[in-house]
Order: C-alpha cells, then sequence, then structure tokens
RNA sequence: GGUCCGUUCGUCUAGCUGGCCCAGGACGCUAGGUUUUCAUCCUAGAAAUCAGGGGUUCGAAUCCCCUACGGACUACCA
C-alpha cells in the first residue's frame, strides 16, 4: 500500500539549532520533495525546565534562510495542528491511560530521590540501576501496590509518573532504512517514563502520539536516537497502531573535526568554524555563537556543503542546487557512520557559490561595508571592481582586502616586496615612469601601458623588477589584478600621487 | 558497566548483487607551467597493506566469525 509521504522535523526549542540538526531538516525535506511529499515542523517543548525564549523563533528563521520550507507547523498552520507538543498538552493525557487500562503501563509513586538513593547504592555495589522488570516489582508502583492504596495515593494527589511496562521476553525489530534489521530483546530495556509528574508526557509519548496523529509516513532522525526506537516500535504495537507505524531512518552523527565525539555547540568557535546556521545569543548569558549567514556563507553553500556531510550522489557531481539534491537525493546512499565537518572544503564550496554571482550582485552586498568606512562609489563602477577580484576570494568579506587600494591609497608597503623588488634605482625609473603617465593626454590605459613598457625596454631593464615596484606604489602588496586595469579605474592623478608618496616613503 | 551502531588516503567519500580495485573522485598538501604580483587556471605527484586476525572461495575492501578501537544511548531531557 502506498501512503502519503509525510515527514516532521521536530526539535525541542532549547537554544539554536546546530548544524547537525540543520542537516536532519534538510535530509527530511528532500526526502518529502522527491516524492511529493508534505513536511511538518513539530516543536517538541514538552520540557518546561529546558525551554529558552527565541529558539523556536531562531529555528524557523534559519531554516527560512536556507531555503527549507515547511508544509506544515507552528509558523504555517494546517489540519493537522496544533504543532507546538505544549499546545497539544490535553492530548497525551488519554493515551497515557489507555495504556495503562490495557497493562501497557502503570503508576509510578517513586521519588526522583527514593530513585537516586537507589541508583547509588546499586552503584557502590557496581551494578547500574535500571526500572525494568528485575526491578519494577520491588518498587512502589500500581503493580505492587493494592488497587485501594493506589486509588488512595490518588486521590491524595500524590506525585507519580505513568511507566511504560516492557515486555519480559520478546524480540523487539526495528527496521531501519540506513542501519538495516536492528533486533534488541525487551528485557534489556527499562520502562521509560511515558508520563510525567508536571502533566507532560515525555518525548516518547509524545512523539508517538503525535506521529500517529499527524499521520508521519518517515521519521528521519539523528542516531542518538536508535536506542530508543524499540520501545518506540513496543509503543506502536502497545496502542494497536503497527499497520501505520512510520519507517525509520537514523542518520550518522556529524563528528568533532578534531578527534571524535559528537560535534556539540562549544565546538565550533573553538575550532574557528561557526556550529550555528545564524548567529545566535543566547538570551541568559549574553554570551553569542557564530554562524554561517554572519560568516559570509552563502545559504546555497550551506545546504550543498551539508547534503554531503553523509550522502552523496555516486557520481563525481558535487555542486548541487536545492532542485538538483531534490532530484538526486536517496535514502539508501546515505553513509552509515559519522562525517566530520571539514572546513576547508566548506571554504571551497562557498567560493564556488561565490563564483555564480555576477560583479553586480556581488557589489550589491559589499556596498554596505563600503558605506560603513565612509566610502563613495557608485554601484556600477563596484560591480566592475567585483568582477575584477571574484575569483581571488571565497567570502563577501574578503572583498575588502581585495580591493582597498581602489579606494585608498596604501598606507604601509609589504616588506617581503619591498625587500625582494625596491633597488637603488627604483625610485628614479618610478619617477620617469611618473612623467611618462602625466604626458599621456587624454589619458588613455592602453596608451599608457605601452609607453611604460617601451620605457622598459628601451632601458633594458627587468620588466618583472619595475612592473612590481610600480604595482607596490600602487597598492602597497604584491596583490590584485592587472596593473593597468586598477590604475584606470584609480585615475591618472591618484597614480601618479602614490607614485611619488612610495618614492618618498619607501627606503632601503 | 550494559545495550546498540560504526571502522576505505589528513578530511568527505566511490566501492554495496565477490574478479574491471596492487582501490577511483573531491578538498587539502607538494612540484611544475601560465601570469608584470597575488589569486585563479592547467599538468603532474605524494597520500588508504581497505582497523587487526581467522575463515568461505579458484579469487574478498566486498560474504561469515572473533578481537580491537571509536561513538551513541543508558533522566520525571529531547
Amino acid at each position: 500500500m502506498e501512503r502519503k509521504v509525510r515527514v516532521r522535523f521536530a526539535p525541542s526549542p532549547t537554544g539554536p539549532l546546530h548544524i547537525g540538526g540543520v542537516r536532519t531538516a534538510l535530509y527530511n525535506y528532500l526526502f518529502a520533495k522527491q516524492l511529493g511529499g508534505t513536511m511538518i515542523l513539530r516543536i517538541e517543548d514538552t520540557d518546561q525546565g529546558r525551554f529558552v525564549p527565541g529558539a523556536e523563533e531562531y529555528i524557523i528563521d534559519s531554516l527560512t534562510w536556507l531555503g527549507i520550507k515547511f508544509d506544515e507547523g507552528v509558523h504555517v498552520g494546517g489540519p493537522y495542528g496544533p504543532y507546538r507538543q505544549s499546545d497539544r498538552k490535553p492530548l497525551y493525557r488519554q493515551y497515557a491511560d489507555q495504556l495503562i487500562a490495557n497493562g501497557w503501563a502503570y503508576y509510578a509513586f517513586d521519588t526522583p530521590e527514593s530513585l537516586d538513593e537507589i541508583r547509588k547504592s546499586f552503584e557502590a555495589e557496581k551494578k547500574a540501576f535500571q526500572y525494568d522488570v528485575t526491578t519494577r516489582l520491588s518498587l512502589r508502583n500500581s503493580l505492587t501496590l493494592s488497587q485501594e492504596e493506589v486509588n488512595q495515593l490518588l486521590a491524595e494527589n500524590h506525585p507519580y509518573v505513568i511507566r511504560f511496562k516492557m515486555p519480559e521476553d520478546e524480540d523487539i525489530i526495528v527496521n531501519d532504512h540506513i542501519r538495516g534489521r536492528v533486533v534488541v530483546h525487551s528485557k534489556l530495556l527499562d520502562d521509560k517514563v511515558l508520563f510525567k509528574s508536571d502533566g507532560m508526557p515525555t518525548y516518547h509519548l509524545a512523539n508517538i502520539v503525535d506521529d500517529h496523529l499527524m499521520e508521519i509516513s518517515h521519521v528521519i532522525r539523528g542516531e542518538e536516537w536508535l536506542p530508543s526506537a524499540p520501545l518506540h516500535v513496543m509503543l506502536y504495537k502497545a496502542f494497536g497502531w503497527e499497520a501505520t507505524m512510520p519507517e525509520f531512518a537514523h542518520l550518522p552523527l556529524l563528528l568533532k573535526p578534531d578527534g571524535n565525539g559528537k560535534l556539540s555547540k562549544r565546538d565550533g568557535d573553538r575550532l574557528g568554524f561557526p556550529v550555528f546556521p545564524t548567529q545566535w545569543q543566547d538570551p541568559k548569558t549574553g554570551e553569542i555563537s557564530s554562524g554561517y549567514r554572519e560568516s559570509g556563507y552563502f545559504p546555497e553553500a550551506v545546504i550543498n556543503i551539508l547534503a554531503f556531510l553523509g550522502w552523496n550522489p555516486g557520481t563525481t557531481q558535487e555542486m548541487f542546487t536545492m532542485e538538483e539534491l531534490i532530484k538526486a537525493f536517496s535514502i539508501e546512499r546515505i553513509s552509515k557512520s559519522g562525517a566530520k565537518f571539514d572546513l576547508e572544503k566548506a571554504k571551497w564550496f562557498n567560493q564556488q557559490y561565490l563564483r555564480q554571482h555576477n560583479g553586480e550582485e556581488l557589489a550589491k552586498l559589499f556596498m554596505p561595508v563600503l558605506i560603513e568606512k565612509g566610502i563613495n562609489i557608485t554601484s556600477d563602477k563596484l560591480a566592475v571592481i567585483c568582477d575584477l577580484v571574484k575569483e581571488r576570494i571565497s567570502f563577501v568579506k574578503e572583498l575588502w582586502e581585495q580591493t582597498y587600494f581602489f579606494f585608498n591609497a596604501p598606507e604601509s608597503y609589504d616588506e617581503q616586496v619591498v625587500k625582494k623588488r625596491w633597488k637603488e634605482d627604483t625610485a628614479a625609473h618610478l619617477d620617469s615612469i611618473s612623467a611618462i603617465l602625466e604626458a599621456v593626454e587624454p589619458f588613455e590605459t592602453t596608451i599608457a601601458h605601452d609607453k611604460v613598457i617601451a620605457y622598459i625596454q628601451e632601458n633594458t631593464l627587468n620588466m618583472g623588477q619595475i612592473m612590481n615596484c610600480l604595482r607596490l606604489v600602487i597598492v602597497g602588496a604584491g596583490i590584485g589584478p592587472d596593473l593597468f586595469t586598477i590604475i584606470s579605474l584609480i585615475g591618472k592623478e591618484e597614480a601618479i600621487k602614490r607614485i611619488k608618496k612610495g618614492i618618498n616613503e619607501i627606503k632601503i
């Protein structure tokens, strides 16, 4: 039976979304769009204690920036709402009750403190405590208490949780699209809390209920969920929803670039690359974490980079637009092992995307920087300049260091170049060249160029020697595009001024 | 500790139905070339005894087993 593809991205609003989460969202999106399915954003905020203001808005904004769009969700609505679990709160209780009625769950009155104590005493004996089939009959719950006691405790409003009663002897099979068939025996699993004493469901209950109610067809999520997948499968069985249970795909983790381990929020700024799509300021501490957007990455590049972290098309094509990714994507081609983020490759991707922008577009992005610096220039002229230097940079923010000399005379001169090129007679030759430029009237760059070349040849000078020194006084360093193109853009007067300035300031 | 997942060049990876693989591509790196400089670009090169060990087979990176290592999970967090 073919069923409608409906996938969800279900973050919890506990802070900014990191790139591992973004990749999960992306893969869900690619999968859904390829199959003409529906992409849903559901906010999993069942933990009131970890709620961070602004996080939900952040998630929506950053995914919007990246071009990951939702068909249903907190921000766009839809027929399966509400899409925020805290808004669905009244809904969950009945499902927990249903499980209790069917013998799949029970009340547990143990306090967190008493459980902690038991845990400690187990540890003292080098054993790990688990609330499971081996221990539940020695704890305070509706399995060990009489019906009357339970009723009384409930009537007296004693705090309690509802736990899942994991079967004693059953092989639980999780069919995963990436890992294959994973079998876990039920006796190894614990009686997870489904319903908390604060009246909220835990992730486990809420996610099964919501996925079922929202008719989710495929659950594509991070590998960190794989250990709890057997519990989820059991829950579907307990509810009698096996027939419509979603298919699973557990994505490999994104690892720290150095060493091993899951990429964490702290790694980014420590290693010099963003872990977040856009900048985030912690509302409590005020601490700022950098984002791809602010670091100068194009959203298309970030998508491309992320798509390739754990997936490949099986061809040698590396540059993919979102449309192309939607066509090419397949869960079967997702790798099993974790991937480390490679900063150099990320830069390369951005460079490729930067080149796809013409001068006009780059000028638009660069203009605000110049305005900030108090530089006046027409966008037409800036477009020409951007076109001239775009092959030399990977990020828009590098534009300044490749173009400053179009706007300002050099403040200093690259010592390496001075040392290598500046000779005793350099000043004299540059003085002559200055005079040659002066004499070209009206000023035509090609004529000026030819005359300078002629001067070099007539005096049997070293071409590189003279040209590099001329560049040094004009630019201040051994960088930049064709020198005479630069001169034509800054103009004759400015060029001559810079030559004289250089002659004055450069001493050997 | 227990459970589960993973392991091919520095990194991302191709390889999945065994022979075309003494392992291919990309980034990075090195060298040479182009260029008046830098960058780009072009060419070449180094770089994985396919984690290790056992099988199965005429033949294994590819199938099976064991070991090692790494990771995730192990909360009234998601």
